[in-house]
RNA sequence: UCCCUAGUAGCUCAGUCGGUUAGAGCGGCGGACUGUUAAUCCGUAGGUCGUAGGUUCAAGUCCUACCUGGGGAGCCA
């Protein structure tokens, strides 16, 4: 017999058919006749409802469908007579394909710590609330193809593997098959890595924005889409070790229409969830709302869903770095010395600052532009006044940063004077410039945290509570 | 890495000023129950109080160090 998903049978609420299901029990309910078994097969949010005459089958078998329990259940869909749902499934026949021990399964019908679910990161997916977050991640991800293939955008796999450590991104993780413990050494001393695998040092990328520029001045348009590496020994809610991260690079493409692919990039996005994923952002909505019940009323957030319509549907606020610099030090807050940190034109903002601009000043999402060349990559466009680079960071409330991109500077001479004074290997990274020595091109592009941007979506606060196996310092569990 | 904070039953937590035998709810188990919705009701088992030292007649409670979790900061996506 076929065997139907959960979501197909609750989307068309037929019933009279015999079905094959199967999944997993939540939780089974019991009287001295009927039993009633919650079960979820993870194709939605919703369990269906399997009704068992106890009469009918074996007292062990029912003793064994616990919390947890695999099952496939061959049964009649019938209308349901309780008030939760609409159609139930009668059972025929039941087979437990899997036991769960209920002493030992970790996982009972009631509200778990966030804390406790990471501890036990193998089977939160057994959880409505990471079902739901990693239906909506599998659902961003395809949508984020489907938006740049729909634009014209290639997909560009940039290395994992790099022996680039100039991208000044942070520290990296280094790669190699050399002995930890006894490496081979030069005479001078130091590790000899002309003899480890690539016959020098290599490391995880930190970004593949170097690469996408090579493909972005011949192919056009390009995005990456990969995971990405920084071992900076960074604790806080928004900071993994192990990322995935979209980075798309466009040709002839300056910073103001790299702001408009980033905000219509983003609205899309946004709409895409609410359109897919309304079930999975309900159940999170009431979720949030529930945690969220304690707090003071200035304190709350707003509704999950409706944050999510205000940003899909009102424009972006833009303006300058030097413009933000100024609303700060007009601010009463400024002025009242309640930010902890100082506000000085060329000083980079600190997250209380921007904080303040998108949470309080504008109330929506912001971009920041041409930012003091010394606080930025030395691959962005120098602006005219000398002092600025056309660099782009898009903020969002909770979040902070969650794009950072530029216009890259095309200029040759200009390109390497400031590699120069920054202290850029120049010759490491001659196939870079290259794209500057032929055929250059205005071009800019911009980096999305991809796990940053699930947690706006999800309206979770912690990014290890977004991706599967989170990587952070001192944890590299599962 | 720095600052703050927490660690008591499977989970979530209470435990007063240091004082006798360590408390609850949920979950588990046993039972009851005419269709339940994290069912309900009755009963029951379950603890090296994070680890190691120290102070004290006496430590879950006070002190020190370490470990781990959480929050904030820095760095950034």
């Amino acid at each position: 017999m076929n065997r139907k998903k959960v979501r197909e049978i609750l989307c068309s609420g037929e019933t009279g058919a015999e079905v094959l299901v199967k999944g997993w029990v939540r939780t089974k309910r019991s009287s001295k006749n009927v039993s009633f078994i919650a079960l979820n097969d993870g194709s939605v949010i919703h369990n269906l409802q399997v009704v068992v005459d106890v009469n009918d089958f074996d007292e062990s078998l029912l003793r064994d469908i616990n919390t947890g329990a695999a099952l496939a259940v061959r049964g009649v869909l019938m209308p349901s007579s309780g008030s939760g749902q609409k159609v139930e499934l009668v059972a025929r026949e039941i087979e437990l394909l899997g036991p769960a021990d209920p002493e030992k399964f970790p996982i009972q019908p009631k509200k778990h710590s966030l804390e406790f679910l990471r501890e036990n990161a193998h089977l939160r997916f057994r959880t409505n609330t990471f079902g739901a977050i990693f239906r909506i991640r599998h659902a961003m991800a395809f949508a984020i193809h489907d938006y740049f293939n729909r634009h014209g955008f290639y997909y560009l796999h940039t290395p994992i593997i790099t022996a680039s450590d100039a991208e000044g991104a942070g520290q990296m993780f280094r790669v190699t098959t050399l002995d930890a413990l006894k490496p081979p050494l030069t005479p001078e001393g130091n590790v000899d890595f002309s003899s480890d695998f690539f016959g020098r040092p290599t490391n995880l990328t930190v970004s593949g924005q170097l690469e996408g520029e090579l493909g972005a001045t011949a192919l056009g348009e390009i995005y990456t889409f990969g995971p990405t590496f920084r071992a900076e020994n960074s604790n806080t809610t928004r900071h993994l070790a192990e990322f995935w991260m979209i980075e798309p690079e466009m040709a002839f493409y300056d910073l103001k229409d790299t702001m408009d692919l980033a905000e219509d990039f983003l609205k899309f996005l946004i709409r895409y969830a609410l359109d897919h994923c309304a079930d999975d952002l309900t159940f999170l909505a009431g979720r949030l709302r529930e945690e969220e019940k304690g707090k003071p009323a200035e304190q709350q957030s707003m509704d999950l869903i409706e944050k999510l319509k205000f940003v899909a549907e009102n424009d972006f606020e833009r303006l300058t770095y030097s413009g933000a610099v100024e609303i700060l030090k007009n601010s009463n807050h400024y002025k009242k010395k309640k930010f902890q940190f100082p506000v000085e034109w060329g000083v980079d903002l600190q997250s209380e600052h921007e904080r303040y601009l998108v949470e309080r000043h504008f109330k929506k999402p912001v971009i920041l532009i041409d930012y003091p060349k010394e606080i930025k990559a030395f691959y962005m466009k120098q602006n005219d006044d000398g002092k600025t680079v056309a660099a782009m960071d898009v903020l969002f409330p909770q979040i902070g940063e969650i794009i950072g991109g530029s216009q890259r500077e095309e200029n040759f001479d200009k390109l390497v004077a400031r590699m120069e004074e920054m202290h850029i290997p120049v010759d490491e990274l001659w196939w870079y410039l290259d794209t500057r020595r032929f055929g250059t091109v205005p071009h800019s592009g911009f980096g999305l945290g991809f796990e940053r941007f699930i947690l706006f979506i999800t309206g979770m606060g912690n990014i290890r509570d977004v991706i599967a196996f989170p990587r952070t310092p001192k944890n590299a569990e599962f």
